[in-house]
DNA sequence: TTTT
DNA sequence: TTTT
């Protein structure tokens, strides 16, 4: 009935864009976000929270997103499961977002200045599927995406958020 | 940095209190929360999304929620992991309550105004831990918490929230 | 850069349905919503936060929630301010919700399952603007939403969320 | 029944930390946060925000926030009212901050890393209430915050959020 | 393994 | 498998 997630931490790694195969952006993430405690031990611990976008978020995330950058991130958590090669049912947890907000631009570059973002925009329940896509002059790479590194791709148009 | 998720559905079953091995109440339960949109093939779909709550409040929402009842989560993502008896590491992802509100008590009872809640008492660094226990008096039966069902308990002093 | 709220409480009145001049849906409401916390003399208090719909989601706002209805709402701060009679500026703070959930439907008629929900249907950047409405039939009486109690409306299409 | 705000920001002036008679810590500062479309005449507004922090938290905040500052605020709307020298009741939205992140640190300084952070520690229900204050060191001028202004303070006791 |  |  209502589901809300609000996250701001750094990513582990530059984001990774894929397309699905009608066509639609996707990109993933992992947001460290530290806790607001330490543990037993006395350090700083931090859960790592996968994150997806899709469609034209997707683009823009990974265009301007890369590894350590401190990210606001706003959607909703999704768990889909799916069997793997072992026939056992697998369970993932990732948080769908549909607002990015980029608050550290270009570190190295002198401006420092929190700011860039961007928002899904939605289309419930009318037209708008499958077609954010297609142009490949957002994808950061050449290689084709779909046989990108060997491994079967684990999303589907199924895992579509609209 | 910044973790929060508010959740609003379903208990799927009644939620299971047990006990850490140094006596603290610890409650789970699944939430259905029903998507904002239809699948492609036009059935309304759900996530079901582990919820965790500790001491006091665990003890509050085993005694207040059961299955069916419609309930407000206010937590923070957890992504836990440990080595499962292959050797292959597992990742858990719940949220930890912090806020639980009953938005139906007593259905059956006549009295349908939503209202019960309850909170976390937060002690951030300093003591509290270990004592939010004890009073056999909140426990839904008599059975013993640690050997309640045969399997060992997934849950140890160390995913203490705080 | 991020700016959102939920709120679960209870209508202080039945909503009003209004029209802007250029034939737009709003509707107002006051939730009540309970502090977590007794005042020092011990009585429990609430916020009367004041919330605003447009468009779709203000005519099922209108047709569905009532007073004394359990109703979350998510949305966003907004502050506008306008120079009152006595040329002063006068600062109003409401939440412009974009998802509303009836956490109880028609308390009376046995059915108590809360569920009913709508979701505003954003267009950003995009027409849609001035074009949500026109239909009488889901006004709650015949009068003039312009006339209907000597008071000028204080919303003007300035205040439109997109 | 759930009251929760998270706001991504910039401070429109430095903070002013004051002291209620019985010497609690208070911070006040206004947050402005981009509206997350542009108005009809294509401009980009904001919305201007007052927030609210008490006790440590205030007083760090009073220690660490500046004009300027990209800042996270969690906590929830509170709606206290007044009568003023005329006679007339005056309402005050507000955000009563439990957590506030320090998304940028010393801009001038080089170090851009987002980071410092603090969080209010709650004493739901139980003492704690008058005694978080009193150390002059940590106001960051020497004038009396009781007559700082000639104004007198719109603030009490009573404001005090739990 | 799932709720209404 | 993790960020600062």
């Amino acid at each position: 009935m209502l589901n809300r997630v609000i996250l701001i931490g750094r990513l582990t790694k530059d984001p990774e864009l894929r397309y699905t195969p009608s066509g639609v952006a996707v990109t993933q993430f992992t947001l460290a976000v530290d806790r607001p405690f330490t543990s037993q031990g006395g350090e700083r611990e931090a859960d790592f929270i996968p994150v997806v976008t899709w469609r034209q978020l997707a683009e823009t995330c990974a265009n301007y997103l890369r590894k350590g950058r401190l990210t606001a991130v706003e959607g909703r958590i999704q768990v889909r499961n799916y069997e793997n090669n072992e026939g056992k049912r697998v369970y993932v947890t990732e948080v769908v977002a549909d607002n990015v907000r980029f608050l550290e631009s270009n570190r190295e570059g002198g401006n420092s200045s929190g700011g860039g973002a961007m928002r899904e925009e939605p289309s419930y329940g009318g037209g708008g599927r499958g077609n954010g896509n297609g142009n490949g002059n957002y994808t950061r790479n050449n290689q084709d995406p779909f046989s990108d590194d060997g491994k079967p791709i684990d999303i589907s148009d199924d895992d579509l958020p609209f």
